[in-house]
RNA sequence: GCCCGGGUGGUGGAAUGGUAUACACGGCAGACUUAAAAUCUGCUGCCGAAAGGAUUGAGAGUUCGAGUCUCUCCCCGGGCACCA
């Protein structure tokens, strides 16, 4: 037996394994499909994160335990290689993109070829080849065609260091997502998709998928839908009326003034009759001066102005109330305008506080004890309850006199003929009492998708002064990127390829008049947002993606990837599929059936980060390791979905362990061999091994391969140990290499033939089936408790009759002392667990 | 402020309401060795000489029994946010 080598036994399988094409999958012909995907990679020019080999691994363990479940296991991966990542990348190392990511591509690939995945290298897919991003504008034009695309000025989000503009989801706290620049506002004429259209089916459909719960919400919160009412105010003395929108008209009646935008069309419309023109007009400009992240600062103090000379009618009450502008409401949601209710709103509170306006309660609230604004501290118990109880009493005073904000629900006071309702069940009566209308408004805006960049596919739009607007000719398809020397973004609103005249200048497609082309790119993430529909059908030149092979892998059954993109390629993602469905060219609306988020992990309790020079490079633990060790360090470390903390001392319990498995292998063959197969004492190996698959199999369908693992060790600790005949240690590691297979593929292979001297590769294998009947042990040992605390144990028959149990907890001779004649009030057993004497 | 995670030995982490600390790292002792590495064996959460006792961020509750369920609170990580 030679010394477990990984290095040199890895490069031996994986050589023979992609010589026979092992993980090639027949797509049309597979009878039983089973599509596993992960999110794939950005090629950065640092090349694979152990981040990524974390990722990859987890999702590669699971295509592999599928496979020997009997499933065709399609596992690709590729490269999402546009984008301003990329390119930004190229910048700063002033290479061009093209080269620097076909460099980093084969650098990649290298890479990821030393983790032992499935992955099939035949259908790669590089979304910054032309033959997939030819398709990605395809995509474009059928939105286009279907309404679904749009050309229109508005605000927009602007990063002043990749100088292009961005989706809402691409701006992170006012920052931008990709360098952490704070954006400013401009106001712009850009392609966005109406994802707005589908805010709904985004939503509905999210109870009928298999996500995490934290996804869902973090996409339901994303969404943002509030239920609520357009009310309109009329204005004293003027034919307008402003519209508010509120999520509260049950507070109609303690509407005491109106706060429109500084933006809002009816100021100016007002103007003649205001009379405080000047001072309304600094304020004015002084907020359009303020970026979006001043504005929406929530520790600054609020700041307005009084339209003087105006006044709203309230229609609850017909009382004359002020109007102001402020900065604190956004011109973007809702109308623009809301109705204050200073009573039972922080922010309106806060406001009126300060320019003393009337706060007027009109929900009594529900107060209990134990409410949360009431602090403990250093007082005692009693202290607490005391003073607890005299503070609730005086917050409550304080709500009903205006001297403290209430948000919840309660009875309506002040409210003419509603006093004395609930505040749940009047909201839609006093909708209709005011000629209000019911409105429903989200948070979600539409996907805004033009990039003043290079490295992505070019918008394929072409503007004819006879025609306007014409899109490319699918036949046209792809509109090249061209090769260009100086590729920087400009930084005037304007692609780099608006200077590139060749490109520019083409033909009207209908008229056939001189025309200019669109010169933006379009989002990375639209890129990414289908890309799993093309894998499968890589090989048709002619169309995305065929019907019958999609009908035969899609929607994904598992996909795996980080949580970062909850609302961002996640929901595109979703969005491009629905769309997709409605134009009939598939038949399911939702991408990914099942989608798991792995956790992020980290280095000695801190994030990896360049700066502070705790990044993992993969390629050295390879180097020395070798991929079988790596896989399960990452695997044993830490649960998959929460991530973990990468030690360096850690891994050397793996590599112990993979070496003791290693010579336990060749020791049990040649004890066998040896015939000595004199003790057949008891079947202990053999429910240890039923244990162990049933363990291991249970831990690999919900992904916790940390616990997996140590039930691997475990069972090979109980082999190594067991005194057992060389038959029965010889069916024990049979299971234990087979167990073994999805986490160190390359060493189950070795064993497999090398140890057990099998001529078909153990990744032919069916996975181990387990027989619950012999799982379970004759005895068991059960602890005797006398009120709950553990004082003595005893060993029974498993199945032994209650009575009997408790006669042997009684006369255990330590229970014995410790009652010391008492007698028991009550006995309670549990079976195979515990005896609990209560006296 | 709201919404998700999470808080268990020196460390990473285990525990269908039923013997808390599995598995591993580290540490200690021993064997082998001229020596070291590697390997193997044993011990190893805390206080205590022991008997025993306390213990899963804090406090209360439900229960024969709570790391696990309920309530209140504190702390850490992440997401959203003047969204009316």
């Amino acid at each position: 037996m030679e010394e477990y080598n990984p290095i040199k036994i890895e490069k031996k399988w994986r050589k023979k394994w992609e010589k026979e094409k092992l993980w090639n999958i027949d797509v049309e012909n597979a009878k039983n499909p089973y599509y596993n995907l992960m999110m794939f990679p950005y090629p950065s020019a640092e090349g694979l994160h152990i981040g990524n080999v974390y990722a990859f691994t987890g999702a590669d363990i699971h295509g592999r335990y599928m496979r020997m479940r009997g499933y065709d296991v399609f596992e690709p991966l590729g490269f999402d290689a546009f984008g301003i990542h990329s390119e930004n990348f190229a910048i700063k190392k002033g290479t061009h993109p093209k080269e620097e990511t076909e460099k980093n591509v084969s650098h990649f690939r290298e890479q990821l070829k030393r983790m032992g995945a499935l992955f099939d290298w035949d259908r790669e897919v590089d979304t910054s080849k032309p033959e997939y991003y030819k398709w990605t504008q395809w995509l474009f034009l059928q939105l286009y065609k279907h309404g679904l695309a749009y050309r229109a000025k508005a605000p927009v989000d602007w990063c002043p260091s990749c100088k292009t503009v961005l989706a809402d989801e691409q701006v992170i706290g006012g920052k931008c997502e990709r360098c952490g620049t704070e954006v400013i506002q401009k106001e712009l004429l850009q392609w966005f998709f109406k994802i707005t259209d589908y805010a709904e089916r985004l939503l509905d459909n999210l109870d009928e998928i298999d996500w995490p719960e934290a996804i869902k919400t973090a996409q339901r919160n994303w969404i943002g839908k509030s239920e609520g009412a357009l009310i309109k105010f009329k204005i004293s003395n003027f034919k307008s009326q402003i519209s508010v929108f509120t999520t509260r008209p049950d507070t109609l009646f303690g509407a005491t003034y109106i706060v429109l935008a500084p933006e809002h069309h009816l100021v100016a419309k007002l103007k003649g009759n205001i009379e405080n023109r000047g001072e309304v007009e600094k304020y004015i400009e002084g907020s359009k001066k303020k970026n979006e992240l001043e504005r929406t600062d929530l520790a600054k103090e609020k700041t307005g102005v009084e339209l003087k000379g105006i006044k709203a009618i309230n229609p609850a009450n017909n009382e004359e109330i002020p109007v102001w502008i402020a900065d604190y409401v956004s011109a973007s949601y809702g109308t623009g305008a809301i109705m204050a209710v200073p009573a039972h709103d922080d922010r309106d509170f806060e406001f009126a506080n300060k320019f003393g306006l009337v706060i007027r309660n009109v929900i009594k609230p529900q107060m209990i004890a134990g409410d949360k604004g009431i602090k403990q501290g250093n007082l005692t118990d009693e202290e607490f309850a005391d003073y607890g109880e005299r503070q609730l009493a005086n917050k409550y005073d304080d709500i009903l006199e205006g001297r403290r904000v209430y948000t919840g629900e309660g009875k309506l006071r002040n409210s003419g003929d509603w006093d004395g309702m609930h505040s749940l069940e009047v909201k839609g009566k006093i909708i209709e009492s005011v000629g209000g209308e019911k409105k429903i408004n989200y948070h979600l805006r539409d996907w805004l998708i033009s990039r003043q960049r290079y490295w992505g596919p070019p918008i394929p739009i072409i503007y004819c002064e006879k025609c306007g607007i014409v899109a490319v000719l699918e036949k046209d398809l792809p509109v090249e990127l061209p090769q260009v020397e100086d590729f920087r973004p400009t930084g005037t609103d304007k692609s780099p390829l608006a200077t590139v005249k060749e490109f520019v200048k083409t033909k009207c497609p209908e008229c056939g008049a001189e025309a200019k082309r669109e010169t933006d790119v379009s989002d990375n993430f639209l890129d990414s947002s289908w890309y799993f529909l093309r894998y499968p059908s890589t090989d048709f030149k002619d169309k995305p993606f065929d019907e019958k092979i999609t009908k035969k892998w899609l929607p994904v059954q598992m996909y795996i990837g980080g949580k970062e993109h909850a609302v961002l390629h996640l929901m595109y993602a979703r969005f491009v599929t629905m769309a997709l469905r409605d134009f009939g060219f598939i038949d399911f609306e939702e991408p990914f059936t099942k989608f798991r988020a792995h956790g992020l992990l980290i280095k000695d309790g801190a994030k990896m980060s360049k700066s502070k020079g705790n990044v993992v490079n993969p390629d050295e633990y390879f180097d020395s390791y070798g991929a079988d060790i790596v896989r399960m360090y990452l695997m044993f470390l830490g649960p998959y979905e929460q991530g973990g903390d990468w030690r360096d001392e850690g891994i050397s319990g793996i590599a112990r362990f993979l070496k003791r498995v290693h010579t336990l292998l060749f020791q049990v063959k040649s004890d066998n061999d040896k015939n000595r197969n004199e003790s057949l004492s008891e079947n202990d190996l053999e429910r240890a091994t039923h244990k162990a698959v049933k363990k291991v199999t249970g831990d690999l369908e919900n992904l916790q391969y940390n616990t997996a693992i140590s039930s691997l060790m475990e069972f090979a600790n109980k082999i190594q140990q067991s005194k057992e005949g060389a038959f029965y240690r010889l069916e024990a590691v049979k299971s234990l290499v087979k167990l073994m297979v999805p986490f160190c593929p390359h060493l189950s292979e070795e064993l497999w033939h090398e140890a057990l001297g099998y001529k078909t590769s153990v990744h032919g294998e069916k996975w181990p089936e387990y027989d619950e009947s012999k799982v379970a042990e004759n005895t068991v040992k059960l602890a005797v408790e006398i009120n709950g605390k553990v004082r003595s144990q005893i060993q029974v028959d498993v199945g032994m009759s209650e009575d009997a149990v408790k006669e042997m907890a009684l006369n255990d001779e330590k229970i014995k002392k410790m009652l010391n004649g008492n007698e028991p009030q009550k006995i309670i057993v549990v079976q195979n667990r515990v005896v609990n004497i209560v006296i």
